[in-house]
DNA sequence: TCTATATTTCGATATTTCTCGAATTATAGA
DNA sequence: TCTATAATTCGAGAAATATCGAAATATAGA
């Protein structure tokens, strides 16, 4: 217990400053709801078994990413929450609100559309 | 050369992965135009000087602060593009553009507000 | 129960990052 | 030029992370 939002928030930013894990991330984001499944996303990016599930794990453990086993297999999610919290905290009071610095930022959020 | 955004993406995270590094960054952020001189930041943070001089290289080198000197004082900007860019990553193609899941991210993007 | 498959955990090495005092560079003012 | 101040770079030991094969665990089906 006892863990402050920034030390969530470094152990979060820590597991995406990895290129597989981040790599791993974003296939997630970009799967939504029906994620992927462990043995997948390995062969995908052509990283080892024992590897990847540390990395999933890390990922986990961050609360940016969640499993479910579906019978022989593990399915991952992104965790939209986590990644909610993470976006939230480094744009928190912002500029202090000058639009001419970094309003821009707004139009990112517009979710892939 | 031949850097991927993805790798200046894991770069910036990497930078932004660290206590007092994330705490530096939202400093900045929160500072806006007007920034904060090297000697200020390290003593608010409690940080050695030659310590504080490594963290504000890293989030210049990964594209997240940028600096300025003023006579014998140092000016440290956070670095909005950078910010801009590495929000625009982690989202892209966010959960296929389903409103269901990942709406809500764009509510934290009112910046500050 | 026996076998095959999917995934994780263990363990040990290799690599990278962190820290901070000492030395160095840059600027301003007397 | 001499001194004081601000900040950076150097250097090296300490600490944390990454990697992946081997072993272990969980599930399904024959």
């Amino acid at each position: 217990m006892a863990e402050s939002l920034q030390d969530w928030a470094v152990g979060a930013l820590q597991a995406l400053a990895h290129d597989t894990r981040l790599s791993v991330f974003r296939m997630l984001v970009q799967a939504g709801a029906k994620g992927l499944m462990a043995g997948e996303i390995a062969q995908k990016l052509a990283v080892p078994p024992s590897t990847m599930s540390h990395h999933l794990a890390s990922l986990e453990r961050a609360g940016l990413a969640a499993s479910e086993r579906e019978s022989r297999v593990i399915r991952y999610r992104a965790d939209y929450g986590g990644m909610r919290r993470l976006l939230a905290f480094l744009m928190e009071d912002c500029c202090q609100g000058d639009p001419l610095v970094c309003a821009d930022i707004l139009e990112i959020a517009a979710c892939g559309r």
